[in-house]
DNA sequence: CTTTTATAATTACGATCGTCATGTATATCA
DNA sequence: TGATATACATGACGATCGTAATTATAAAAG
């Protein structure tokens, strides 16, 4: 059957969104696309009908986290307030709504020149954002690269805080990083 | 058929080494019982046999190469060195023979909890580790925040490093990292 | 030397994987 | 109104997944 474009476009919509959620849960090589499609609410042929492949549509849901997250947050923040909120208990427990980057970058390194290409772009985005909230006495080049560094650090703890079974050294890692970024 | 003693404790330690390194290249998830069969030069069937599950047998392999990571790096060695070697394009470059955590945490996060303690106890002896590089001139406390975050840093400038399509800002993500860390 | 035990190899099971050919209904447009 | 393109469903394919029962044989125990 067939239904009107907008229903379509609302319908692709919430495929990429329960997607992406679902692909952040699980990972990539941990999610089939019949397990896509039941969250979407469809069958596994159709899913693969509208994107050609897994592939396809793991690029797509990624590319769709990764500009949804952007969005997120308002055009006027402050750094601090992003650190604390990136580096939070909350955000390290719940994954699904989280940094894609955090969540899919080992994989990605795994993965087709596609999928890559959108999460250098969206990389590419969160430094540039970053770069232009770091003190301004700094010249553009150093600012590009406390923002880097600092990528580098926010990823990089909420990975090893997710990985580690033990709640307190997990919330060292979050606070020792904090500390680390903002001071 | 059996062989001696010491010939299987050498199979055994074969198919760690083999296993981990096609971990850490392909992901656990990326993997199958038979892949790893075939690294070891055995068939699936006994791999099963002897570890009695896949997921025993990536409890085994990951803290192998955590194990042989710890015992590579010699008892005296310079925090400097060590930080450029691991944000080296080299390392960035082989992640089979990589950093155990790096390669896998992301992954871990979603694991079983025999996994989750053995990597937890790895990264607490990094931790370790780097912290009794730290400034001697700091209280304990803050040489371990420093190790907590440098650690984090670390991790997140080789995964992101390696997820990131482009050379050029690869590098720089690992030449600014290493720039605030070792400066 | 005989029995027991442990280690692999063999083989196959059912489930799930990604893929795809085909069918059908309907929105869109000539 | 009729033709067509499209959204989704159906069902099945070969491959691979993790698991396991069975068998063969060498080492260890007596």
């Amino acid at each position: 059957m067939r239904v009107s474009k907008e229903q379509a476009a609302k319908n692709r919509e919430h495929i990429l969104e329960t997607a992406s959620r679902l692909l952040r849960e699980r990972g990539i090589a941990g999610v089939g696309v019949d397990a896509l499609a039941e969250a979407a609410g469809m069958t596994h042929g159709s899913l693969y009908s509208q994107f050609g492949s897994k592939e396809r549509l793991v690029e797509e849901a990624v590319a769709h986290a990764i500009k949804a997250k952007g969005q997120e947050l308002p055009e006027a923040f402050a750094l601090e307030d992003y650190l604390s909120e990136y580096l939070s208990p909350g955000h390290r427990d719940d994954p699904a709504a989280g940094c894609p980057f955090a969540a899919l970058a080992c994989e990605v390194s795994r993965q087709g020149g596609g999928l890559r290409q959108r999460f250098t772009a969206g990389v590419r985005g969160t430094i540039a954002l970053l770069s232009s909230r770091m003190a301004s006495t700094l010249k553009p080049r150093q600012r590009e690269d406390k923002a880097l560094a600092a990528a580098a650090s926010m990823v990089g703890a909420l990975v090893l805080a997710r990985a580690v079974d033990d709640p307190k050294l997990s919330d060292d890692i979050l606070r020792a990083t904090r500390n680390s970024l903002g001071g």
